[in-house]
DNA sequence: TATTGTTATACTCTATAACTATA
DNA sequence: TATAGTTATAGAGTATAACAATA
């Protein structure tokens, strides 16, 4: 998307309504915002999602961190090796099943991690500052709802 | 993204509160939803947004439709070149500026649209269907404010 | 000179198919 | 045979640079 900026304000009329279009937006504005945060550590915020789940699964196979984000394992690959070029993972065959490679966070990954955490939630935070807490939250629940509605009770919100 | 039915219901819990996250995954599930709904139609969900603003402005130029679209001249090239060739739009240069490509609604274009606009709308009901009429009103106005925040008055929401 | 459409090119994100090594 | 990683390739969607026609 073009940045159009300093007019970035411009809801097409015909267009406003449609979700399609909003989330496009909505999202692309959070990426701006994310990335711009994220710059100092040279990572993307699709790459610290990467990160997020190898910390949270400390000997995944390059496949279960694939399947964890719903990537393809071939798309892992690149991603992978670009982390590893960057020093912040490593990545060997596991002992027991030398078809794995296991990966894990370096010392200065675990720290970009938790830096880049707490960057981009500093970004999701500006990001959200139209907005009361109140419909924040609703939103954070509509999203998750929409996003994986199988996986929730249909406890329809108030 | 790789579909992971009939699994999309695995959001991952070290990513489940990001909200970019939950953007994509969401944005992702309607994108689905109205690839299939207007797929009778033979025209995606970006062809139609174009038609849609075509339908609004009626005599509009490329470059004011990409504008509106916030998209680029270039990328309107091939977008208009494919809707030409379905048979939904025709363009011609403008007497009044021949650097100006007019493009307009054959009348088959117009049924196309009003069609899609229809199927596109039952497709976001569906997508809409795990919340509640009240969250769906916040979400709307919500994402309203996060993709164009200074186009609109800081009354936050209640 | 500036603007519109166009072409060529490239980059990101993603997938499918096919190969290699391993199980 | 089946699985994990890899490579090659392709297809959306998008942009920048450069060019032609027109203003």
């Amino acid at each position: 998307m073009p940045d159009n900026s300093p007019e970035r304000l411009v809801p097409v009329p015909e267009l406003a309504d449609r979700l399609g279009y909003l989330f496009k937006h909505a999202h692309s504005r959070l990426s701006d915002l994310t990335s711009a945060a994220l710059a100092p550590l040279g990572v993307s915020g699709r790459q610290l999602a990467v990160l997020l789940v190898i910390a949270e699964e400390p000997s995944g196979s390059q496949l279960g961190i694939a399947t964890r984000m719903g990537l393809d394992r071939t798309t892992m690959v690149t991603l992978i090796d670009d982390l590893e070029r960057k020093g912040v993972v490593e990545r060997f065959p596991d002992p027991s099943d030398r078809r794995r490679n296991v990966v894990v966070l370096t010392s200065q990954g675990r720290k970009t991690t938790r830096q880049g955490a707490a960057l981009s939630e500093q970004a999701e935070k500006s990001f959200l500052e139209p907005l009361s807490e109140g419909d924040t939250a609703v939103l954070r629940r509509a999203l998750r709802l929409l996003a994986f509605p199988s996986s929730f009770r249909t406890r329809s919100a108030t």
